[in-house]
DNA sequence: GATGTTGGCGTACATCTGTACGCTATTAAG
DNA sequence: CTTAATAGCGTACAGATGTACGCCAACATC
């Protein structure tokens, strides 16, 4: 797999709205960022810039301004960071960051319920 | 609370084997670092010191050697950690995360049956 | 008792991260 | 046309991180 440099936490959050937005210039990625972020646009410009560099968006530009859009689907970092979190803190075990979300956590009965619908679905879909 | 400075990767991954032995060495931790991990024992001694300094370690002076052990509880930093990790790339649902996990990861048959098993036994811990 | 070994401590240092300023070009406004 | 607002680009810079060397003291060995 073409690894790219991982990327950090701020440019994580920055990605995250790209992706949403689906294409975006660096003005309305800032407009989406939390207000209680409190973050400077320029430094947004500069994380959309390393994201770039380190492979994760890819860019045009159109006119007077630069359009950024993921180049990486989001489904596959999110999934590499979740393998990477997993090893660091449960030993790749995914049962055990499990246990622990439903019992350090504290689900509600609610979500219990829609976990465990999740679950059945999920069989079905293989079974089928 | 009493917020330390967050543990970076390769400090958390010494973290857990300090957490695992209890009490140890230097070089106790050293040998328990997997061996495809290549890194010289002098890197986990600075990660060890900066894990007291960030107030997660603290130690003692054994003789000729010092002592690590948890200052904090580790699955209080577990906690602090998927916390942060769930706000970040799931906009703070744990179900999303759950989700994730279950489909994205593809669990297996028997994983699901033991799911589903700590769902019913917390929820009887609850009731009860 | 001179020598090698092992431990801690201080220190180093390149890269990554968080955060942002300033310059220049283009566009909008007067 | 002059001026103000905006866009990108290059650049900056302190602190965090990954990684480790070198020195000195204590201990083991010859």
């Amino acid at each position: 797999m073409p690894e790219r440099p991982s990327a950090s936490k701020s440019e994580l959050e920055i990605a995250r709205i790209v992706w949403d937005l689906g294409e975006a210039t660096l003005r309305q990625v800032f407009e989406k960022v939390p207000a209680d972020r409190q973050i400077d646009i320029k430094t947004v410009q500069t994380y959309l810039r390393r994201l770039e560099a380190k492979g994760y968006l890819k860019s045009k530009v159109d006119g007077r301004q630069r359009l950024y859009r993921q180049k990486v689907q989001a489904s596959k970092v999110v999934r590499e960071n979740v393998t990477e979190f997993v090893d660091r803190l449960f030993d790749g075990e995914v049962l055990s960051l499990m246990q622990h979300l439903v019992q350090d956590r504290g689900l509600t009965r609610d979500e219990i319920d829609q976990l465990r619908g999740m679950l059945t679905q999920w069989e079905e879909e293989q079974a089928g």
